[in-house]
DNA sequence: ATCCTCCCCTAC
DNA sequence: TAAGGTAGGGGAGGAT
């Protein structure tokens, strides 16, 4: 622990004063470098080679200075892995040798100071194979050597915004590591490639897809149903087979019959023991006894025939679409829960009844003809869960697997659930089913046994209470056909690596700032605000050993902080109260193992509202147009709302709508809806009519005057609205108490000048609030209201000015977060397969049009990225090997290194 | 008594 | 190599 005394901890202790001091001493110490040898420069040998001293040498550091200023390269006083190429030294201790040999990763040579002098007397850069210092050379020293010389001097003169040197580049591309501090496109490629994210974020775009379906073929239901005429509700729910790898075996007919199992590992992997996750496997697989989760190495010793299969995200997506239009074909009603899961609410259904001259006579065949249905379209199984309810529903779906049905109605789920195993209870996961296990509770008879008391005191209120009544196979529960989100968030919690030096933290603020972009992003496509922010960080425990999963987070603690914000959704606003979130948590960079960055109080715009509103989307949401019709609804919906928190009431509701006909139960409960709504003085037939979120809106409204408060997360409505309240009356309060800004705070924000995240930072910890008010009374001043207080005309000079040097650094950070190279890496995929069959001419003329562009964004500036987008065509050219591909991609990475060394200088000015 | 924060648990 | 996300509900315990 001693040797770590000069690391930095936390953010916190390098952006204090240390670390702004020594950027601007060595800004200034390169400032005068270049200056005194910009007319006196004469030759371009050290052109793009940047030199650090270590220790006494002859001719002396003076010396080397001299030398190398005047042969047109840069000399750095204070070492740092970006910027040095070669660090020159002599007569070094073996400690100092061990010290330096990790330089080597990064590509970084050490010479002799010899090399300088000759290089300049050759006037041309010398192999430094001759100047190597003896104890340095291994392995890789002697690689690194081959591909400097074979890249000649050029590979000298790259720029350092691309790396230290060509071999660098080269070293990277073959060991292709991926974490954070190799990745500068880290978050975007992570994204990209999660399976969970994939998964995680179907809700979101849910209502798009649904909107495009509806758009394009209007109303979809084709089967008759009238809910009054119903005598008991029907549920479905459908899951797809293995989803992921059957859509796979539809796409490649070849693939069938055959064990497989869908992960990222290549099928030709050399790696034994790979830690790479199978995500989906089939039937055939699973006779193996290979499961969902299970590591590839572990699957292919069980299965040694497995064929490993590719994500293929866009495909589950389109199939998804194809079996979701089934879905509304079939009923008015669709809950989606996944891609390739559904509840479908069949109450009401008219049977007997006709599908393509078939006859259709009870549900089964109607749920026949669905699977079938399905299964044309997509070529993929499908297996449904008949039930009176949504749980009785999916219970059944787990006995229908695979390409079945089975159904369960509530008469009989007390028989048909006795002998089923707690763990098979949805709601029931392996830490609820361990702690029943330990009570001795096996099966849902035994847990039918323990009364409400008793699950109580074992595992709360609602848990209690939703253990109790699912293993009796009990549900009132609504289909969600839509809610709006509560919360919006990203989190990465793989491949997170960083280095305990400055250059690490500078990667985890980049890190940190990508993942903020990542959710101001979704907070944007989902039109909402967010008013609280919550922060989360895995930190590596203590003596946790390496993780068996490849870049995995291995044994990590969770802690997490929140806050709340002014209603925002951009990245200048959350960003750095993350970092500030980021600090409080004190997690060493190299035990930092992953973040997590959450909204919530979401407020949504008016132009949602709208949206939310627009003819073909309530059309699916409010389809019922008889009254009598909305009335069971609004019922049936009530109920949730009302379930949390009032018991009393939930058990009335229970006794209502149970299981005995719907239209009977519904009729019964409007009885003392209506009562209670004409109490507060409304029309019922008014009220019937008004859209559902209002209805819930007004209810609470008369909840709250009976006295009877809800909880606030009852409804999401109202929640947003009364977190847009309370969060006015919570900055009315701040303002306060805080808006006196004296002149020396004015004068401290002002002197840690933002240019760059660490001083933001500073100034965050420093000030943050009064900077944040400043500018709320600037924005005030400018919209010719009177502000709040009144402002001395120093102060609001002083204000102004720190706005600016706020606005400038914040539209940097901004440019670069909206760098081109981000999203043009998301396309040249699709760009290469779209020009692979053109004539070579053809594909010439689409090649230059994609230098100039490259070009054309390099000139603006653009310049971060290009790494990541230089990493990602290498291997392209690897996947694509030995066709024109590779020719162009080299050619393009020639190219785009003599533009990046012309426009060097530009760059690293513009970037500081 | 109620709210808020920081977790935990679950589902896909 | 590999891509361990997203969102909702709920509980314990402290703050108000």
């Amino acid at each position: 622990m001693s040797e770590k005394l000069d690391i930095p901890k936390t953010l916190k202790d390098w952006d204090g004063d240390f670390g702004a001091y020594m950027e601007a001493k060595e800004d200034k110490l390169r400032v005068q470098f270049r200056k005194e040898f910009e007319s006196r420069k004469t030759l371009s040998v050290f052109a793009g080679v940047t030199i650090w001293v270590d220790g006494e040498t002859s001719p002396s550091r003076e010396e080397l200075r001299k030398l190398v200023g005047l042969g047109g390269g840069n000399f750095e006083t204070y070492f740092s892995r970006h910027l040095v190429t070669h660090i020159v030294a002599e007569n070094l201790s073996a400690s100092k040798i061990k010290e330096l040999k990790k330089y080597r990763l990064h590509s970084i040579c050490v010479v002799r100071p010899q090399w300088v002098v000759d290089s300049f007397v050759n006037k041309k850069i010398q192999p430094v194979a001759r100047y190597l210092i003896p104890g340095m050379l291994d392995d890789h020293q002697k690689q690194l050597l081959f591909a400097n010389k074979e890249l000649k001097s050029s590979s000298m003169e790259t720029g350092m915004v691309y790396g230290s040197s060509a071999g660098k580049a080269e070293y990277h591309r073959r060991t292709a590591s991926r974490s954070t501090s190799e990745n500068p496109n880290f978050v975007r490629d992570f994204f990209a490639q999660s399976r969970l994210h994939f998964i995680g974020s179907f809700r979101a775009r849910y209502e798009k897809i649904l909107a495009r379906m509806i758009a394009e073929e209007g109303t979809l239901c084709k089967l008759p149903y009238d809910r009054c005429k119903a005598h008991e509700r029907i549920v479905f729910h459908v899951d797809m087979d293995c989803f992921f790898a059957a859509v796979s075996v539809a796409k490649t007919p070849g693939l069938r019959n055959q064990p497989i199992a869908v992960c990222h590992a290549r099928q030709n992997s050399e790696i034994v023991d790979s830690s790479c996750e199978i995500s989906s496997a089939n039937y055939e697989a699973r006779a193996f006894g290979i499961h969902a989760g299970m590591f590839v190495g572990e699957a292919r010793k069980l299965a040694p025939s497995l064929v490993t299969v590719p994500y293929d995200f866009e495909a589950y997506e389109k199939t998804s679409e194809l079996i979701y239009r089934k879905f509304l074909e079939y009923a008015e009603r669709v809950e989606a829960v996944s891609v390739d899961e559904a509840y479908l609410e069949m109450t009401g259904i008219q049977l007997p009844l006709k599908i393509r001259d078939k006859e259709i006579c009870d549900i089964e065949d109607l749920a026949k003809e669905l699977r079938v249905d399905i299964e044309t379209v997509s070529g993929c199984t499908a297996s449904i869960g008949i039930g009176s309810n949504k749980t009785l529903a999916r219970i059944a779906t787990k006995k229908a697997k695979p390409n079945g049905q089975f159904t369960i109605w509530s008469y009989e789920a007390i028989e048909k659930l006795s002998l089923l195993p707690v763990g098979e209870l949805p709601g029931v996961g392996w830490i609820t089913r361990r702690r029943l296990n330990s009570m001795n509770i096996f099966t849902c008879q035994q847990l039918r046994e323990l009364s409400l008391e008793t699950l109580e005191k074992e595992f709360g209120k609602q848990t209690a209470l939703s253990l109790f009544e699912t293993c009796r196979g009990k549900d009132n529960r609504p289909l969600d056909l839509y809610r709006p989100p509560k919360s919006i968030g990203a989190e990465v919690n793989w491949g997170v690596r960083f280095e305990n030096n400055l250059q690490g933290l500078e990667k985890c603020k980049k890190f940190i700032m990508d993942i903020v972009e990542v959710v101001c992003e979704r907070l944007k496509a989902a039109d909402a605000k967010a008013t609280k922010l919550s922060y989360k960080v895995l930190r590596k425990q203590k003596d946790a050993p390496p993780p068996k999963k490849y870049l995995g987070c291995g044994l990590v603690d969770e802690f997490s902080k929140s806050t709340s914000l002014p209603s925002s959704d951009s990245v200048m606003e959350i960003g750095p109260r993350c970092l500030t979130l980021h600090e409080s948590l004190n997690v060493p960079l190299d035990d930092l193992r992953g973040v997590g960055i959450h909204c919530f109080g979401l407020e949504f715009s008016s132009h949602y509202r709208q949206r939310n509103n627009d003819i073909t989307l309530s059309k699916y949401f409010q389809i019922d147009k008889n009254p009598q019709q909305l009335r069971i609804d609004s019922c049936l919906r009530i109920g949730r709302v009302f379930s949390k928190q009032d018991n009393m009431r939930k058990d009335k509701y229970h006794e209502r709508v149970k299981d005995a006909p719907v239209s009977r139960n519904s009729e019964g409960y409007s009885h003392s809806l209506d009562e209670l709504i004409t109490k507060n003085g409304w029309s019922p037939e008014v009220f019937v009519q008004l859209p559902n979120e209002l209805q819930q809106e007004l209810l609470k409204d008369i909840q709250s005057s009976n006295q009877k408060p809800f909880r606030e997360n009852s409804s999401s409505l109202s929640s947003s609205f009364r977190c847009c309240k309370r969060s006015r009356s919570k900055r009315n309060k701040e303002n306060r108490t805080l808006l006196q800004p004296t002149l020396t705070q004015l004068d401290d924000i002002y002197q840690a000048k933002n240019q760059g995240l660490s001083q933001l930072v500073v100034a965050e910890e420093f000030q943050s609030r009064s900077i944040r008010e400043c500018l709320e009374i600037l924005q005030d001043v400018e919209h010719a209201k009177k502000p709040k207080i009144d402002i001395p005309c120093e102060y609001s000079n002083m204000m102004n000015s720190v706005r600016q040097e706020q606005e400038i650094w914040y539209r940097t950070l901004h440019n670069l977060m909206k760098d081109p190279f981000i999203e043009l890496s998301k396309y040249v995929r699709t760009w290469i397969k779209q020009i692979e069959p053109f004539q070579p001419d053809l594909r010439r003329q689409h090649q230059e049009a994609l230098f100039a562009s490259i070009r054309h964004e390099i000139e603006k500036g653009h310049l971060y990225q290009v790494q990541g987008f230089m990493r990602l065509l290498g291997s392209i050219a690897i996947e694509y090997e030995d066709n024109w591909v590779s020719c162009m991609v080299a050619e393009i990475e020639e190219w785009i290194q003599s533009v990046m060394h012309k426009t060097y200088d530009g760059a690293v000015l513009k970037l500081d």
